[in-house]
DNA sequence: CTCCGGTAGT
DNA sequence: ACTACGGGAG
């Protein structure tokens, strides 16, 4: 996978304020802390702390490298809520110091099945998008679209997409906020990504703000990014990473957060925010941009939701859920056993 | 019939 | 936390 190179942006400045969240999720269990007497009884002391009290203001901890650069912010929707807190605490910071045992060679070993199979992806989708642009900003928008539309849709299929609306000179926030393209002409053109009804409406939404408020360009802060409707986090992130080069967090997605579940590279995460923050306490930040497109290619041909293919996995020696059926608590898998448990119901 | 490379509203 | 949104493929 190739990225264009091109003028990175320097703004980005997040220092949205945080008030201390108390949505920490609520896990703070010691896994394999107790090898490491020294570290344990910090993380107590922390863990304590934190519990007892909301609003924790500690001095700068002497962070490794990758952390310093996690950057404190809140958005929300337009409906006000909010949708997420930045790095909720800095108790999270220290236990994050600590990477999972291993890691380094568990990542190479994935790398070098990665290497060998061929997984669907082989690029990130709205990395093609871009390709064939000359103009960084019709560029980046054209990557904010492909994203937009990628979600719940396989590759090819965003990929036509994207086709039928160069084609139609229609990936570019002026051709799209038209009068007379409305939300029935990118219906159709879409047709069929995942949802492409709402994904329709969003994108004419989304031309008209980028058109009025970004000069047509798109928004070059996360935060921003967030409040383009249809474009959450995980896209959000993509689109940093991808359009602006401006590393601002791992783009998590449903294959990383299982996996990371799956290897306890994260402290049993329930949702892939969550993944997100767990990640990013302890993985060098160097690594975080080609984090995605490795696992989501290691999810898809070998530790596949259903039925992992542990036999053929070269680091099954070093995976803690290697061989364990019901693994984590994905969401697919929570899903799979509610319906499971329905139709066995059924049947008797 | 079940699974998918999310998001937003309940 | 739970579910609707769409359609294709296994």
């Amino acid at each position: 996978m190739r990225l264009r190179s091109m003028m990175t942006r320097a703004g980005s400045s997040l220092q949205s304020s945080i008030s201390c969240s108390k949505q920490f999720p609520s896990k703070p269990k010691t896994p394999n802390l107790e090898s490491e007497p020294k570290l344990r009884v910090y993380v107590r002391k922390r863990k304590l702390t934190i519990s007892k009290t909301e609003e924790i203001q500690p001095e700068k901890p002497k962070l490794e490298s990758s952390l310093i650069d996690i950057e404190d912010f809140s958005y929300k929707k337009t409906n006000g809520s909010v949708l997420k807190q930045g790095k909720s605490s800095k108790l999270l910071v220290k236990v994050g110091e600590t990477p999972p045992a291993n890691w380094v060679e568990v990542l190479k070993g994935i790398r070098e099945m990665r290497s060998s199979e061929n997984a669907p992806v082989d690029t990130m989708g709205c990395e093609k998008a871009g390709n064939s642009i000359e103009s960084p900003k019709e560029r980046r928008f054209a990557i904010l679209v492909s994203s937009l539309l990628s979600s719940q849709t396989k590759d090819q299929v965003n990929h036509k997409a994207i086709q039928r609306l160069l084609a139609n000179g229609l990936l570019s926030a002026e051709a799209i906020d038209q009068e007379e393209v409305d939300e029935e002409t990118l219906k159709k053109l879409i047709y069929p990504v995942g949802f492409y009804t709402r994904k329709a409406s969003n994108l004419k939404k989304i031309a008209k703000i980028c058109l009025n408020k970004y000069g047509g360009d798109i928004p070059s802060t996360l935060e921003e990014l967030m409040l383009l409707p249809g474009i959450g986090p995980k896209m959000a992130h993509l689109v940093m990473n991808v359009a602006w080069e401006n590393v601002q967090g791992i783009c998590v997605d449903t294959h990383v957060h299982r996996i990371c579940n799956r290897l306890k590279w994260v402290n049993s995460t329930s949702s892939p925010e969550g993944t997100r923050e767990g990640l990013q306490l302890w993985l060098p930040k160097e690594e975080w941009v080609a984090i995605n497109p490795l696992l989501v290619g290691f999810g898809q041909t070998v530790c596949t939701p259903l039925r992992p293919n542990c036999g053929i996995c070269s680091i099954n020696h070093l995976c803690p859920s290697a061989f364990k059926d019901t693994p984590t608590k994905s969401t697919s898998s929570i899903r799979r056993t509610k319906k499971s448990s329905i139709s066995i119901a059924k049947k008797f």
